[in-house]
DNA sequence: GGTGGCACTCCGCTACCCTGAGCGCGAGTC
DNA sequence: GACTCGCGCTCAGGGTAGCGGAGTGCCACC
């Protein structure tokens, strides 16, 4: 709808105010156009972008600056990000090479690549199941009325829970009963441990419940468990200036809802999701853009990835960085999967 | 050295601008003071502080604010801070009773706690031995080619490790590596290991290393692993109208070097340190004080807990505040410590 | 449709004044 | 000698006026 020199002259302006964060003038644009017209032609192009909302004016003299709508063109015609440079990719194998083992340090590596790649905060979940499933139960002898319940779940996820006793135990009690709970529970989710009949001692009960509140709350957590990097990139943006503005973005952080409805948003697999401004559901964030990518295996361990920045950010290299490093991340993921 | 009714009029002085954050003028201590003076002769008083260095005028013609030494003198006159309000004292038990499981949910729940009592950000560490001692070592199988171990160490840690395997392996072959690793292992320490002679296949050799890196990984990181809280608060102070000081702590935090030198500091048990500004090692840190303790059993399993703020922060709140809770911490700890 | 030019608007900056806060100091009092 | 009174001085902060510059809108013209 909009004629091909116009959105050329949108995207111009998009793209320099995100690099300048100041009120883009006709004349800039001139400049940066390919084109050999006057400053006084883009302005009228420039008038018809204001009427159709994509730029807004900051006063009635001033060069324009991209709205909501300006963004979102500009996101849309974004022809697809161009590779990665290689040296880069080496870069990331290598880091995530060195310290393979752990999800979570896969996901703090990953937090801190992605928010140095866009310049923004980025935030990652780890991988997890919707409904986690039991892989193995330890119980382990700390002290006479102590033990420690190990419960593994799928996807290599461990938690552990200090165990009050009432009586005295030994380790090959404890032994016995984890040996028990093993054979009946094994791959069973929250819901099936309630459905299953086993016959149990009021002690073995105690444990099984035990277990069960444990599985339920990894569901619940699973969710939020995440790991954040680049908070002091975000707040480098000019954007914030005033202090206030950065509160509001240590809040979000610190209040784990809000967090929660950010990535609750979380595209379908291989897919990035940009939302940007006012397009995002929860109040105190329509000041920023998230772009947005699930990474993993759907259903069975699979997490979310994302920046989150100004809306005047770098939709570009945030949009690259996430989908490779989401579907890097997915790399990883397959490796450790399958185990069911 | 001080006279009785200057260092008065200086404790006066610190506590109104700690409530204020601005210059306290004479008339205001006249105001706040139990005498009958005239403003002018709290003046001359103050006049004697400059002297001292004990406060700092802003300009010529303006109030006093206390300097570094003036909120040493400050809190070292501070009388034993009074004891907590039961309420307070009561809402705490409450709220840690309700999750006593794991120790990383305390430290969470400390922090937010004492962020919230001190009005300044909270940091408090894992409970940790300086080298960890292995309780039990688990292998779980996965995959036809990957493994899970996982080392359970003292005081209840967990650490796992994806393993992945060069030739097939059965549930069967994994436990009985355990076995042997944990007759051999348990009990030891990271050099423990080293020195330990033991008949072992190539295949065992390879877990052991692993064993022994993770072990090596888990004292490293102990120092570092943490949980902050309340930086909203902090940021919330008047000290950081411009964005530029924000940024600055969070870049502390998020440079975990400079945690680790915040937490060096940490005074002897049961003591409660307070750091004040200059008095910092690191440079960053200067505009800040910091009040710290250790809580839990030293050598064996001990954490640090603190609060950071500005040098105006509300001392006798942040030291009643950390010292409650390092002795509550203290408690939780013994109550799973012994097991050695 | 595109251009050049001109008048207009509005921002941001500087200089300025004015006011009020707060001190220093000298003279006075108990 | 310790304290008080009162006056004059200094300085920060807020408000305002003025100015220069950037950038637009519009109109006449090509």
């Amino acid at each position: 709808m909009l004629k091909s020199r116009t959105s050329t002259v949108l995207n111009i302006l998009v793209k320099e105010y995100i690099d300048s964060a100041t009120p883009i003038a006709s004349e800039d644009i001139v400049r940066r156009s390919p084109w050999k017209v006057s400053a006084a032609t883009i302005r009228n192009e420039m008038a018809e972008l204001e009427e159709g909302g994509y730029i807004l004016r900051p006063h009635i003299s001033a060069g324009g600056i991209p709205s909501d709508k300006g963004y979102r063109f500009f996101v849309e015609s974004l022809e697809d990000s161009p590779e990665l440079p290689e040296a880069l990719r080496h870069e990331i194998r290598d880091r995530f090479s060195g310290a393979p083992s752990h999800q979570e340090t896969w996901v703090q590596l990953a937090a801190a690549v992605l928010s140095r790649m866009a310049g923004n905060m980025a935030i990652v979940t780890l991988p997890r199941a919707t409904f986690s499933r039991i892989k193995q139960v330890q119980l382990i002898y700390l002290q006479e009325f102590l033990a420690l319940l190990i419960v593994v779940l799928q996807q290599a996820r461990v938690r552990q829970q200090l165990l009050p006793l009432e009586g005295p135990v030994t380790q090959d009690e404890l032994s016995e009963v984890s040996n028990k709970l093993n054979d009946g529970l094994s791959g069973l989710t929250y819901t099936e441990i309630h459905g299953k009949q086993m016959e149990l001692t009021p002690f073995e009960e105690m444990i099984m419940d035990q277990v069960a509140s444990t599985l339920r709350d990894a569901d619940a957590e699973s969710a939020l468990d995440h790991s954040v990097d680049g908070l002091r990139l975000l707040l480098a943006q000019p954007e914030f200036g005033e202090t206030q503005r950065a509160r509001e973005v240590v809040e979000i952080l610190e209040e784990r809802v809000l967090l929660k409805s950010i990535l609750s948003e979380v595209p379908r697999q291989g897919s990035v999701e940009v939302i940007i401004g006012a397009e995002n559901r929860e109040e105190p964030l329509r000041p920023f853009s998230v772009v947005l990518s699930q990474y993993g295996i759907p259903g069975e361990a699979s997490g979310a990835i994302g920046v989150v920045g100004p809306t005047r950010m770098g939709y570009g290299n945030a949009i690259g960085g996430v989908k490779y490093l989401s579907s890097f991340l997915s790399g990883l993921v397959m490796r450790i999967h399958g185990s069911s």
